[in-house]
DNA sequence: GCCCAGGTGAAGC
DNA sequence: GCTTCACATGGG
C-alpha cells in the first residue's frame, strides 16, 4: 500500500472521547473535535465519524498496524462486556460508558507515566507528562505550520538526568522513583519479556521497581500489557466498589482485590475501566447540578 | 485555609 | 501480617 498521512478505520461501538480521555493514557488533547496526541514517534490526530475513525499523522505512514493495535480496533466490545456481571452496578456503568475501549499502549510510557500518577489528579498527571515530553523528548514530524511535538522520553534519556532536573519538571517527590526506574531499564531491564509471562510473574517483575507497587503494576499489566485479568484499584475504583457492592460495610483492600477476581469475569479489568469511568462521569454531574443551586 | 488526587515505602505495632 | 505517616504540588 502507498504511503498516506490519512487512514480511516472502520468501528463500531467505539467512543474514542471517552477512551482517550478515561486516565488511561496522558497525551492526547481535544481541539475541534479532532484528538491530537502522540504515539510512540508519531504525531496523530483523530476524527470520530459515524462509521468509525479518522487518522490523520505527521508523517506519511505505510503500515497502520500500530495505530490499529494502539486502538484495539478489532477487538469485540459486544462480546467483552457480554462477559460482565449481570448486576445494577455493571448495567449502570456499561450505559453510562457505552463504546468505552482499553487502549494498548507503549509499556515504558506507560510505566512512567503511572510512577508520576501516584496521589495526582489526571489534569496533573497530564501537565507534568507533558513536561518531561517537551524537555527530553525527541522531537518529532508534525503537519506543516503545526506546534512541535515530541516524543515520550526514553528510559535511556531520563536515566541521565539528575534527580534535581526531574524535580524541576513538577512530580515532587515522585522523582527518585522515575530516576531510579529509568536507570534499571536502561541497564537493560527487558520490559518486552513480560509479554510471555503469567500476570502473577509480570506482576513481581514490575512492583520490584521503586515507585511500582500494586495498583500502578496493575495498571501498567492492563493498559500496557493487555493483561484482562489486572484490576487496579485506586480511590475512584475503591469508591465504586464499597458504595455500589459493599454500602454500609467498611471492606479493606486485600478483600476488594478477592471480590474482583471472583466476580467480574474473564475481563475483569474492563470492567474496572467501565467502574471508574462511570464513577467519574457522576462526580462530574453531581458538581455540575450542585452549582446550578 | 481546607481537603483531595488513578499511591508507595518505611516505620511502628 | 496490619495501620499510620511523610512525601510535592496544584485543583476545587
Amino acid at each position: 500500500m502507498n504511503p498516506s498521512r490519512t487512514r480511516t478505520f472502520r468501528a463500531q461501538d467505539y467512543d474514542l472521547g471517552a477512551t482517550l480521555d478515561s486516565g488511561q493514557a496522558f497525551r492526547w488533547v481535544l481541539r475541534d473535535h479532532q484528538w491530537t496526541g502522540v504515539i510512540a514517534t508519531h504525531w496523530v490526530s483523530l476524527l470520530q465519524t459515524p462509521d468509525g475513525i479518522e487518522a490523520e499523522t505527521g508523517a506519511p505512514v505505510e503500515d497502520w498496524t500500530w495505530l490499529e493495535h494502539y486502538l484495539q480496533i478489532g477487538a469485540d466490545l459486544p462480546k467483552i462486556v457480554r462477559t460482565f456481571p449481570d448486576d445494577e452496578p455493571m448495567r449502570q456503568a456499561v450505559a453510562a460508558c457505552r463504546g468505552l475501549r482499553l487502549l494498548r499502549q507503549d509499556p515504558w510510557e506507560c510505566l512512567a507515566s503511572f510512577i508520576l500518577s501516584s496521589s495526582k489528579q489526571i489534569v496533573q498527571i497530564r501537565q507534568i507528562v507533558g513536561v518531561i515530553c517537551e524537555r527530553y523528548g525527541e522531537s518529532i514530524a508534525v503537519p506543516g505550520g503545526g506546534t512541535p511535538s515530541f516524543a515520550f522520553p526514553t528510559a535511556q534519556r531520563l536515566a541521565q538526568l539528575s534527580e534535581a532536573e526531574l524535580r524541576a519538571c513538577k512530580m515532587g517527590f515522585r522523582a527518585p522513583y522515575l530516576l531510579e526506574t529509568a536507570r534499571i531499564v536502561a541497564a537493560g531491564m527487558d520490559l518486552e519479556a513480560l509479554h510471555g509471562k503469567t500476570v502473577g510473574e509480570a506482576r513481581q517483575s514490575l512492583m520490584a521497581l521503586p515507585g511500582v507497587g500494586r495498583k500502578v503494576a496493575d495498571c501498567v499489566l492492563l493498559f500496557a500489557y493487555g493483561f484482562q485479568q489486572a484490576f487496579p484499584v485506586d480511590v475512584w475504583v475503591m469508591k465504586a466498589l464499597q458504595q455500589l457492592y459493599f454500602p454500609r460495610r467498611r471492606v479493606k483492600l486485600k478483600r476488594l482485590h478477592r471480590f474482583a477476581e471472583s466476580h467480574f469475569g474473564p475481563y475483569s479489568g474492563y470492567a474496572q475501566q467501565y467502574l471508574f469511568h462511570f464513577m467519574r462521569l457522576r462526580d462530574k454531574r453531581g458538581l455540575a447540578e450542585e452549582s446550578k443551586k
